[in-house]
DNA sequence: TCAAAAGTGTTATAGGTACACCCATGT
DNA sequence: ACATGGGTGTACCTATAACACTTTTGA
């Protein structure tokens, strides 16, 4: 039998047989988050198979054999969500050796930020219910999935500040409180509105429109519209928000 | 044949039988930079076997079947320095379907930065060399590998900002320009020295030694000790340099 | 006494923080 | 007229950047 010797051990006497390497496999779980008003939620599927059954989970699924680590993230939130295009990018991986009680399965977690209402229409007549949980309220999760969201939240965090994942979440136009609220749900903390306003202004990637709320029992607030291009031209040069 | 109904896609047709999906394997590549004197190095080796024999390479192996990831990290630095208790932490998972030549094997990338004298003396007596390379003269590497250096190199930018890898490689007793000196060279660029010193010196976890340098030929340089414990203190605040 | 690098001081400017105040709208 | 949130201005304080200057050693 075929065996694989160790490469780097080179005192080493025992082998292992090249065949029990291939005796695992890799999923992706994805941890969506949605943003709707001042509300920070996450998309939980309930399990319909053991292991697990019943519990709550990411959403996941092994990645196919001719399938990009990226390309199985971005089908699973396709399957869930009807948006397309949505950027889903990797966080870390999770390999503990008994994270899975069926076999070695080492699962690469993928974050996106999308707004909540994007739920596919079909979710219900799965076997598994698929549904938005509000972060301040998180049923126990199954497999390692809660140390997962944990560590997704974090980057979250750190992303939100570095990308423009916030436009998502987002109407096409929209006001400075309804931005500056995006930030201080997600980061947990409140900004004074003046000093907001006078940072976010210089940077000139949130463009003010002629237009103004309507029908809101105060003085309307303008519109703004996010520049893309520039925002895009800053990040190269290394921008990042210092909230 | 018992097969996996991927559980996402009501309306696949198709099935894969679940065997496929464990013909896959998963090892960890270790981005080891080894810094000293302002120059900033990264740890290859060369390759005895095929695939791409002869090239150099990011130390790697496959991850046993019962072992952590960061477990596998931790062994191959091990093999390879003399040195004990390296944090070496995860920098991005790689799994392109075609990156490995014989069959689907995807790779953990880990992350060290390490005081370069300390090789393992047996490394020479490997099938394979061992060598510390420039970052200014990296050869073709195997496999993605020069992508991973690509990606662990903008990671080291960011980490040595935010944590005290760079404790590492500097003596127990350093002068403050040693220490500009690690942060100039890793992110290649300069800093005014009355500033720098500034703002290090209020951040007050280089505690100032009594001692000074002996045997220049110029002003001797006082020394300093890190007091990590401070250090901690602070980054469980949010700490990071600004530079 | 000179070169070399350590170490300190000065100044102008920019930016952040806290807070007060006025404005436009629906009820 | 008043409650509500939009929007702006100011004054203080701290941080930063650029640069000049002094100090201590070996050769």
């Amino acid at each position: 039998m075929k065996t694989y010797q160790p490469r780097l051990l080179q005192d080493d006497l025992y082998s292992i047989p090249i065949d029990e390497f291939f005796k695992s496999a890799f999923s992706v779980d994805c941890v969506i988050f949605g943003y709707h008003e001042c509300e920070l939620k996450i998309l939980l599927i309930q399990r319909g198979t053991e292991p697990y059954e019943n519990y709550w989970a990411l959403p996941g699924d092994l990645v196919y054999p001719n399938e990009d680590l990226d390309t199985a993230a971005s089908r699973i939130l396709n399957d869930l969500t009807t948006l397309t295009n949505i950027p889903i990018k990797q966080v870390k991986t999770f390999g503990k050796v008994d994270r899975h009680p069926l076999g070695r399965v080492i699962t690469i977690a993928y974050l996106a930020l999308v707004e909540p209402a994007d739920l596919a229409p079909h979710a219900s007549s799965w076997a598994s219910q698929t549904q938005w949980h509000s972060m301040n309220d998180i049923p126990q999760l199954a497999f390692d999935h809660r140390e997962i969201l944990d560590v997704s939240l974090e980057e979250l965090k750190t992303r939100i500040l570095q990308e423009d994942i916030w436009h998502r979440v987002l109407p096409e136009k929209f006001t400075l409180t309804q931005f500056q609220e995006v930030f201080e749900t997600i980061l947990g903390k409140a900004f004074d509105k003046g000093n907001f306003r006078k940072k976010v202004v210089k940077y000139k990637f949130l463009r003010k429109l002629a237009e103004a709320q309507t029908n809101v029992s105060h003085r309307p607030s303008l519109l703004y519209t996010f520049d893309a291009n520039r925002f895009q031209e800053m990040k190269a040069n290394g921008f990042s928000f210092d909230f």
